[in-house]
DNA sequence: TGCAATATTTAGCCTCGCCTAAACAATTTA
DNA sequence: TAAATTGTTTAGGCGAGGCTAAATATTGCA
């Protein structure tokens, strides 16, 4: 039995790892919350232990085995499982199914997972829109792009947006930015990152502390109005 | 924020209470799976603590305070809350809910037990009969007797069964002991706790090992059938 | 290229929550 | 009522999982 430790440490590799980079201590203690040397210490344990969870290699950092992607997967999969149960079943709000799940994850037997997974009628992606890897460990890639790099002029359709700030997830509600919907980029601002959009006739702007945490697809391009007069 | 260790500390106390009586380090112990040893020192820290859980008396044992005893309750009613909520709205088996109820019930926040106790209308009690405390810590009384005190001849039904041990949950669900259901005591066997029942006409023996966790309330005579012969 | 700045690791320490073995108190029984 | 048994506490230890401060490696820049 894994630890909650080591379950988060795994499934935070996973986050921040790049296909075949290493993951920096540094990096990996600002995800966890913890200090850059509590973060060595857990690395070299896992990489001397049996479980082969993670490579390590001192200075460069962190890498998973095949072992240790699974296990990242799985939790990955009671964490999004957990979200989307919470949130359509129980109507948690989006802004709270993290902090919960990041609890609940570490504890519900296979079982439980199983029996979420038929409630939910196997879901594919959960409420921020990233998808829930199955249970054999396949994630299904969902094709999109950073909301920065879209020109103006195009309508986008929100795929995924970052799960892990309740205050963005509040602001993006409130905007009705949510996964499937869709909206106008306008321009962007002189300067910094945020930009100016256009959601049912609305238009807004888009702070740059938003815009790097939402993932688009490009619908199309703006229709241009008949503008009588 | 309460540890889950004391969070079970305080729950088993509750557990093993008698009114006005302190429990002692070697039944707690026994009840939580350790050492008395390991029971004298977290008494004593408890005791020491700021949070007031708990008395302790040297070679007497520990009592709950008025703190520890709603701690306590409310550990419980999250409990039984989720135990309901997996039976019904999962169908996970009722001699599952217990262990899988015993992690849940520590890392729930208030806002999914409030979520859960709607979802299920506000239930009063739990899939084993035992009562759901309300969010105000109060207990309804549930008249029942133990069933090794009943006479032969009594038709009685189901009040509550201990939730701890799995194999005797399993094994009443097969004679369908449920809470709610009825059977009738035709007599008790020779020798120890074991007696003779029949339930939908069909006799059974129930094992020794199963009635001390029965209770039941009684509610007539049997009937004697017309006998054609 | 060499030195300053930055990142990482080492060393040592801490708390929590359990353990065992030994000392001691309480209770039972002869 | 004293001795033996049983139950409880004390003392010391250990692993997990964090921390800080100091040492060391790497990297960036002049």
């Amino acid at each position: 039995m894994l630890s909650q430790s080591v379950e988060n440490f795994v499934k935070t590799v996973y986050r921040l790892q790049n296909p075949d980079e290493w993951v920096g201590t540094s990096r990996l203690a600002k995800a966890l919350g913890q200090r850059p040397a509590s973060v060595t210490n857990m690395a070299q344990k896992l990489a001397k232990s049996e479980d082969g969870l993670i490579t390590y290699q001192a200075y460069k950092g962190v890498k998973l085995t095949e072992t240790g992607t699974s296990v990242a997967l799985e939790v990955i999969r009671h964490h999004r499982l957990i979200e989307l149960y919470l949130s359509k079943q129980l109507g948690v709000p989006w802004d709270k199914v993290h902090d919960e799940a990041e609890k609940l994850e570490h504890v519900i037997s296979e079982d439980l997972e199983d029996r979420m997974a038929a409630a939910l009628e196997d879901p594919m992606i959960d409420p921020h829109g990233a998808p829930i890897p199955t249970k054999e460990g396949h994630v299904a890639p969902r094709p999109s792009v950073p909301l920065a790099s879209v020109e103006p002029g195009h309508v986008v359709e929100v795929v995924e947006v970052n799960d892990h700030d309740a205050q963005l997830l509040r602001y993006l509600g409130e905007l009705d930015l949510y996964p499937g919907n869709r909206f106008s980029v306008l321009g962007r601002e002189s300067f910094g990152q945020s930009i100016s959009i256009e959601r049912d006739g609305k238009p807004t702007s888009l702070g740059e502390e938003a815009v790097p945490h939402i993932f688009v697809t490009i619908i199309g391009e703006i229709e241009k109005e008949k503008d009588p007069a």
